[in-house]
DNA sequence: GAGCGGGCTTGCAACGTTATACGGTTCCGG
DNA sequence: CCGGAACCGTATAACGTTGCAAGCCCGCTC
């Protein structure tokens, strides 16, 4: 913080704007001028300045991703995923997380935790859509995951109807005929509710009735919450002989009291989950899993993102801005998936590469 | 990023200091007056522009966390912990990964991937001493994890080797003798030295020989590294009746190879992992693992790298700045552990709590 | 009633960078 | 040898904010 472009400028005999130019690599430079500053910023080991940049140019390079939490790995995979697309567009990441509470996830939405940013990829839980129209933040927000929104921001899921079909229509084709599904939560907004329509609609088109009192509600979305939902179903005599559960770590959990309860996976419980998280690929029992295609998801978010700040580049730039942007009507983009059969429903005979 | 104080001070008919005063809740400040550009304020939709600010305090209020990878949950949790405790002090955390690649952990230490930013914590796996010698960014590093480097950065950690010394004294108190040590680097420049040094004294001290047969070579400490290395160990025709690992993820993998060998968890072989996440809490056998605190950990490192920027508050501020700071020597602080005893040791009957 | 002190408000000058507009070279063909 | 067009470099003015120091005004005191 120390060194500047007048410093450089002064030792080097130049305008500051010159020396500017070498720093940006200005086409119009002689060589010998650029090798003359460039010797003077050596020497006095110039650095610039980051932030008078992005005041200057009214960007500042950074994304901010907001997850619900990062000790559920598919959300930490996600970030990663992220990280990586930032960068190839020379972007940086800056991470929250909101615990999925909607306090927390409204806070984020209006920038008031992070407010040097371009841009917001946020993944709520249970923020609401009236919590959204009253959002005056002038940084592009891109949605991401489940939950719906009839509201002009562009989100990005997979088809989660469809891969809960997918995972259900292979316990059916199992042979499975009471499948339970762990994870809905009854009481709050219903966040889980696109899995659980999948789950019904697939037992509907095989001619199966939609149990309810084959839904295990859950408080949260962690090992301990699948543990305890399998256990409250057991306890009130069901004995369903397949699970799909909401996640992978809901399965998990429900696999751990199927295992102390004396019940084999898949023999007599066969067991499917949703994320693909890399946990599931090292258990004694490996686990069946819908695969959302995270790569894809995390490059069409920065994409996304990205795509909308096109209006003002720089304070002083033309309205107009360049012809791409903010204009856009907002988009559902939607990512692939694909179901990665394991030990969980296949058994370990049968057990195919990781 | 449309209206700055200019305009607000235009229309509430003052001058703009005023409105800086009232926006940054300046002591002598007129109710009245503050009610009045207040109210311009919010006509307006005023949002401090914070690069502006940034720029000129000479502060950021960012903070850069660079980790190995986000996959291994211990990452991802410690991530978590520090965005909590640099929340406590009003700032905010820009997340990036190396891979544990020395080429990108140099390309961190550097600032060469984010440059606006007030300090930074990184947690080097391969990074050499000498890459940090010749380190000019004059924003603050504090390192993380298990690599000591004779340098003037502080450093935090939890004592390795006493914490691989409890583990594989837990082993031994179980009655085992034939203690492997799953996860060392042999061909790198030892990351895993301090814990394959505890498992080698603690051994000495039970009077017992530190087999080097049974140390299992890693490339990486994922699950599939693990599982590699615990089943190059028993081709090789050797049958620890213990086994140690690097970290919980290397454990999970050597466990899931001992069960495809119908190997009992910890029956035939007793297994204890380090770092605690929550995977090895959740599975068919539960993990013994050292537990390192990571909220102390976070704690300690944000409150490092903060203590440490004491020095030029703003540009143009005094040169001496406050009496804290950046002149101190460097520390080694060092966070405390646990032992926690799960199944993968105990067996099932005794199961504690998770 | 004048002097004075203290609380409120303001103008100015940065912070370090880039854009704009312009002045000065150089180099070519006529 | 000159006119003009590239071409290269420069000076200046922002970008939006805060710190400093000075100025104003009001009420209190003697």
């Amino acid at each position: 913080m120390r060194v500047s472009l007048k410093d450089v400028a002064l030792r080097a005999g130049v305008s500051i704007k010159t020396v500017s130019n070498v720093v940006n690599n200005y086409q119009h430079v002689t060589p010998a001028m650029r090798a003359r500053v460039q010797q003077a910023i050596d020497e006095l080991g110039y650095r610039p300045n980051m932030t008078a940049r992005h005041l200057r140019k009214g960007r500042t390079g950074i994304i901010a991703l907001a997850l619900p939490e990062l000790g559920n790995p598919y959300f930490a995979e996600l970030a990663a995923a992220v990280i990586d697309a930032a960068a190839e567009h020379d972007y940086i990441v800056l991470l929250d997380h909101t615990g999925g509470r909607r306090e927390q996830e409204l806070l984020v939405s209006q920038g008031f935790r992070a407010r040097v940013i371009d841009g917001l990829i946020l993944s709520p839980l249970e923020l609401q859509t009236e919590d959204l129209e009253g959002r005056t933040e002038p940084v592009p927000l891109v949605l991401l995951g489940e939950r719906h929104y009839d509201l002009p921001y562009d989100h990005i899921a997979i088809d989660n109807v469809a891969a809960a079909r997918a995972a259900v229509r292979h316990l059916l084709d199992l042979g499975r005929r009471e499948v339970a599904f762990l994870g809905s939560r009854p009481r709050r907004n219903q966040p889980a509710e696109l899995r659980v329509r999948g789950w019904r609609e697939e037992l509907a088109a095989a001619g199966l009735p939609a149990d309810e009192g084959l839904v295990g509600a859950t408080d949260g979305w962690g090992h301990e919450d699948g543990a305890r939902a399998m256990a409250r179903l057991l306890d009130a005599g069901r004995r369903p002989d397949a699970v799909f559960a909401y996640n992978d770590l809901v399965a998990i959990g429900a696999m751990r009291v199927l295992s102390e309860r004396g019940l084999r996976v898949p023999e007599d419980v066969a067991v499917a989950g949703f994320d693909d998280v890399v946990e599931g690929r090292y258990g004694a029992v490996t686990l069946t899993s819908v695969s959302p295609d995270k790569a894809a998801i995390a490059r069409m978010a920065v994409e996304s993102v990205l795509s909308r700040l096109g209006g003002e580049p720089r304070p002083g730039g033309r309205p107009g801005g360049e012809p791409g942007g903010e204009q856009q009507p907002p988009r559902r983009l939607t990512a692939g998936f694909s179901l990665i059969e394991r030990e969980s429903t296949l058994g370990r005979a049968s057990t195919p590469g990781r």
